[in-house]
RNA sequence: GGGCCCGUAGCUUAGCUAGGUGGAGCGCACGGCUGAUAACCGUGAGGUCCUGAGUUCGAAUCUCAGCGGGCCCA
């Protein structure tokens, strides 16, 4: 049976409640066998690194994935969603190393690389049990029992099998490349894993020596100092103008210098010269070729034996000198130039970020100490023109934050070029939420990717399965485990991780050995390889085939850059397609403010704290209806109490026919839609199909992914239709004691729209729905689904749907509201019935409408009886108030003018207004004059009678008329003491059926008089078994209280009896 | 500096695709209801629709330029 529920919503008990049952009988498992061979949908989750802890972006992203899982699965989808877990990289490194209290990678070797990767691996499994915990408190359904995680070794292979596949299709290439470098974790680091920051640096202008040309200088600029050692070229634009100047220095000494010449001014400026001329001009082309001297050539020996010229290049910009410093070992455009000339590649930096011996006198120092060391040396030299500081954007490391810099190493690529026009062909195949995240962010973002450089110089991380020969350089790419046990002596059990694959070497057809390379690859191409590993593949093919590629993934847009782009890479070299079908991209998590969130600014919101204080149903609907998915949400508590509010409404909807239910011990199993449907009411049949409505409504939102409007056309239903207008409506019809067939529809309609409504919001609010559905289903009928989420998704029933009748009721309530605003007009408080409402209709429909649900209409208003005019027409007792118009009669009657609007105002205004509707109106004023009164000098204004007010509805204009009667009065004073004693019946906390003896004193003659008219309906309202209404009884019993009422004053006492 | 997105009442936002008198909720003020009651409902005040130009009879909506915020890149 039904049962009644607590006063108030408690999510922390529903939720635990909840999340038990869940676990008891194992509520996810059935739920997805039970749609086992049905119509497939394949979810890959993107995994979250292994932090520690979510917040508020991953909850969202878990919440809207969770969302779009339980809908599909509702509509009958079998799926694949396990979660994922990225388990590998420097992040973790790092957390471990500070807890080791190491600095460098030397001391992980000393520490031993076995103990080392042991270490990271316990954290980073303790981590994901942390997060597994805080994910599942959000109600998040994923497959949390069988995740994929990165650090296993069956992933591991889908990386291998991978990049052997890139490796035959020759997509993978080893050399030397200019990448972003932490000098710190000592390891290339992805574009992506480059985190922009402020920071000042030096801003240096330096005159390189123009060879064979007495005191001629060309002048480069830079903010890296420490790569001055490394210059090799300097680089100017071809089509720019140089000039060649010379220069007067205050003290009287004379040079020349080559710059761009509009920087000139600026440039000359900043070296402090007295004065200067021009002495020729040129195009940037002609400079090429231009031998210099190397500025530090006595410091860095292997400078004296390299040629040093100008080169041309297209990216130059007309910044700073217009001539560029090119150290190709420091710089990708630099790299670019280097190769393009065949100069060579000097790079004398050591991974640490200290000078190798190449570097001459400056080598063991590190580059960070150098910067003013290199300017104090070309100072020193002469060769210095100026030096400041500047403030910029600058790269650094996303984990230890150290300033990356640029070094020419050798390195592991997947050549994306080659693959870049069909990646952007296969993404214009894929479907994106919102449309332009693929067709112009994503493709942006494709269009301009390099090479991706999959290699890094560290130890935790899934080793690159590349063998090479130590004697002549051959190559042998592992793809699997069975493959490398064949080839070498490798044990059946082996890890894939360092330092166990790297103890394996191989025979080389040469008769030497092989050695594995020593890196391991970038994270991102472990989660890239997700879509397949996730069905473990390659060591199966069969679901592969079978479920392959996804149906729909749904990330953040710093995953375009990301997932979204690493996946597609992978995926082409893999198989030759995108990995998905479909792509949710959402957008970020903002503070109140529209800030971002972040530590440093102290503003991030853990999930927790907000389940712990609104539950995670709350956090749901909110996060879900604050924001398209793709736009940035603003996290504004109030907001959140504003969702808590309307979820605690839906509870109080809920609960409140449920007493009456159970007393009357309602039976929906007994008591069916059909049985009742004779005894329906307009009212009864609209909220019906209003909750049709809403089916199609979420239905139609969740297609397009706008979850948004699903969750608000949710909370529409529950506020206005639910709360504020149906509840309201059957109120009186649920008090009837006795069998009453009206009353059993009122609980046959309430049961439905509560079950109905118990679905709709399973899939974005699970634990309530749960809990509804618990109580008004399985208690009932034990054969129904037993969750939820087991249930289909439910089916709109057009029978039910009247688009008519929820037009016509839509009407109505503008009606009853305008109603309301009149009532506040003339000062009748609805307790106070008034004898009718006056309509006139804009239209027909409106007309209907009135008609239609005049019942609904009287009751709302408490109104008496409801009049409608014609359409279009005005109420006939309208009055009508002639306003004189001096301005047009002053003119014409000059003097009289006075008199000719005292004789308008006395006149008949109906007759006026006949006169001035045809012509003109002729009248005596004041003296005996006959003055001809033409329409422009009045203005009609309408009037409403004596204690009528109006009010505009969109049905129309409406008239309350509030006049009072004996009548009237006496039901108005009547509720105003029914009011009072139900008000002592509640402070006493009566059951609603305690009966009571009231005693009542009203102390004045007319008002009880008119009280006593309704004597007995007031005893039945209140449930007075005794009862007395008189001038002189006291009022005594359990509770007694005076009152005032309009100016009168009454004692009440009652008791229980 | 570039690409994409966002900017509407004190706050959160609808409306923008398809141009025609800007709607809600919260908060505030006033009022109502009192068998959902530590709940609920009504009314009111409150808008340079980020700014400026353009297209148009007409622009929150379309175009361009700028400003501010976000993501990504340089």
């Amino acid at each position: 049976m039904i049962e009644e529920i607590t006063n108030q919503y408690d999510p922390e008990t529903i939720e635990k409640k909840t999340h038990e049952f869940w676990d008891e009988t194992d509520a996810y498992a059935k739920v997805r066998e039970q749609r086992k061979g049905a119509k497939k949908f394949f979810f890959v989750d993107g995994p979250p690194y292994t932090t520690g802890h979510i917040h508020l972006g991953t909850a969202w992203n878990k919440i809207l994935k969770d969302s779009i899982l339980r809908y599909r699965s509702m509509n009958g989808y079998d799926m694949i969603d396990r979660a994922g877990w990225d388990m590998h990289g420097l992040p973790i490194e790092v957390k471990v190393e500070e807890a080791l209290g190491f600095t460098s990678k030397k001391d992980i070797e000393a520490y031993g690389v076995e103990n080392f990767i042991a270490k990271c691996k316990e954290f980073a499994l303790k981590q994901k049990d942390n997060m597994t915990g805080q994910f599942k408190n959000l109600g998040a359904w994923l497959n949390w029992e069988d995740p994929y995680m990165t650090l296993r070794d069956e992933y591991i292979e889908a990386a291998w099998w991978t990049l052997k596949r890139a490796y035959e299709k020759d997509l993978l290439e080893q050399g030397k490349r200019v990448v972003n470098w932490c000098p710190r974790c000592e390891t290339a680091i992805a574009d992506s894993e480059v985190e922009y920051a402020d920071r000042t640096d030096p801003s240096i202008f330096v005159k390189f020596k123009v060879k064979d040309e007495e005191d001629t200088f060309i002048i480069i600029w830079t903010t890296t100092p420490w790569t001055i050692p490394s210059n090799i070229a300097v680089a100017v634009h071809p089509e720019f103008e140089y000039s060649k100047v010379k220069a007067v220095a205050s003290d009287g000494k004379e040079e020349v210098l080559i710059i761009a010449s509009e920087l000139v001014d600026n440039i000359l400026r900043k070296g402090r010269y007295a004065d200067f001329e021009v002495l020729d001009t040129m195009l940037g082309e002609d400079l090429a070729g231009l031998a210099y001297e190397h500025a530090l050539a006595d410091k860095v020996p292997k400078q004296a034996t390299i040629d040093h010229n100008v080169y041309l290049a297209n990216y130059v910009t007309a910044e700073n000198t217009g001539c560029v410093h090119i150290a190709p070992g420091h710089g990708m455009d630099d790299f670019d130039v280097g190769v393009k000339n065949d100069l060579p590649i000097f790079c004398p930096v050591g991974s640490d970020g200290s000078y190798t011996e190449e570097a001459g006198e400056y080598a063991g120092m590190h580059i960070r100490e150098a910067n003013k060391v290199v300017i104090e040396d070309l100072n020193e030299r002469g060769l210095l023109l100026a030096e400041f500081t500047v403030d910029h954007r600058y790269g650094h490391c996303w984990r230890c934050k150290t300033p990356i810099i640029y070094l020419a190493t050798e390195q592991w690529f997947i050549k994306i070029g080659e693959l870049k026009e069909e990646m952007l062909s296969e993404i214009e195949k894929v479907t994106w939420y919102p449309e332009w995240a693929g067709s112009a962010r994503f493709k942006n973002w494709v269009e301009g990717a390099r090479d991706w450089c999959v290699s890094r110089q560290r130890y935790w991380g899934i080793p690159i399965p590349v063998w090479k020969c130590d004697s002549c350089d051959k190559m042998h790419v592992v793809g699997t485990r069975d493959e490398l046990t064949e080839v070498s002596n490798a044990s059946e059990d082996i890890e894939l991780h360092r330092p166990y694959v790297d103890a394996i070497k191989l025979d080389c057809e040469c008769g030497s050995k092989m050695s594995r390379v020593e890196d391991v690859f970038d994270v991102w191409f472990d989660s890239a390889v997700a879509s397949w590993a996730t069905l473990r593949f390659p060591q199966q093919q069969e679901d592969f085939d079978k479920w392959w590629p996804a149906d729909f993934i749904a990330e953040g847009q710093d995953q375009t850059r990301g997932w979204f782009y690493s996946q597609l890479g992978a995926s082409m070299v893999a198989f030759g397609k995108a990995p998905y079908k479909s792509v949710l991209m959402h957008g970020f998590t903002l503070d109140e403010k529209g800030r971002k969130m972040s530590k440093s600014l102290g503003n991030v919101v853990a999930p927790g704290d907000v389940i712990e204080k609104f539950g995670a149903d709350t956090l749901r609907s909110f996060v879900l209806s604050s924001s398209a998915p793709w736009d940035d949400m603003k996290f504004a508590q109030d907001e959140l109490g504003n969702i808590n509010r309307t979820l605690n409404i839906l509870w109080n909807v809920y609960r409140f026919p449920l007493p009456y239910m159970v007393l009357d011990k309602f039976d929906p199993t007994k008591v069916s839609l059909e049985s009742v449907k004779p005894h329906l009411r307009e009212e009864d049949k609209w909220i019906l199909s209003r909750a049709q409505s809403l089916i199609v409504d979420v239905g139609d939102a969740m297609a397009k992914c706008t979850l948004h409007r699903a969750l608000r056309s949710v909370n529409q239903f529950i506020l206005e239709d639910l709360s504020r207008w149906y509840i309201q409506l059957i109120r009186p019809r649920t008090w009837v004691e006795a069998d009453d067939p009206d009353k059993l529809a009122v609980y046959r309609v309430l049961y439905d729209v509560f079950v109905t409504l118990s679905k709709i919001i399973a899939p974005f609010m699970p634990h309530l729905a749960e809990e509804m559905y618990q109580n008004l289903v399985r208690n009932v009928d034990e054969n129904e689904p037993g969750s939820v989420h087991m249930c289909d998704w439910p089916e709109v029933d057009d029978s039910l749907v009247d688009t008519e009748l929820e037009a016509h009721m839509k009407l109505v309530r503008s009606i009853v509201e305008s109603a309301s605003n009149a009532r506040q007009k003339v000062g009748r408080k609805l307790r106070w019935p008034v004898s009718r409402i006056v309509l006139s209709p804009v239209d027909q429909q409106a007309a209907e409408a009135v008609s239609s649900l005049k019942s609904v209409l009287m009751d709302q208003t408490n109104s008496k009886d409801i009049v409608l005019t014609g359409v279009g027409e005005s109420w006939d007792e309208l009055g009508s108030e002639a306003n004189p118009n001096p301005g047009a009669i002053g003119p014409v009657f000059k003097a009289d003018a006075g008199k000719v609007i005292a004789a308008i105002k006395q006149a008949d205004v109906k007759e006026l207004k006949a006169a001035l509707a045809s012509g003109d109106f002729e009248t005596e004023i004041a003296g005996g004059v006959t003055v001809n009164i033409t329409s422009e000098m009045v203005n009609f204004e309408e009037t409403v009678p004596e204690m009528v007010a109006s009010a505009e509805s969109s049905a129309g204009v409406i008239y309350v008329d509030a006049q009072l009667s004996r009548e009237i009065e006496s039901e108005g004073y009547s509720r105003e003491v029914i009011r009072r004693v139900q008000d002592m019946r509640k402070e006493l906390n009566l059951l609603v059926d305690q009966g009571i003896k009231a005693l009542i004193r009203i102390d004045d003659e007319r008002v009880l008089d008119l009280v006593l008219d309704f004597e007995q309906f007031i005893a039945k309202e209140v449930r007075a078994d005794v009862q007395v209404i008189a001038l002189d009884v006291e009022a005594a019993g359990d509770l007694v209280k005076d009152w005032d009422v309009e100016g009168i004053s009454m004692s009440i006492g009652i008791s229980a009896v």
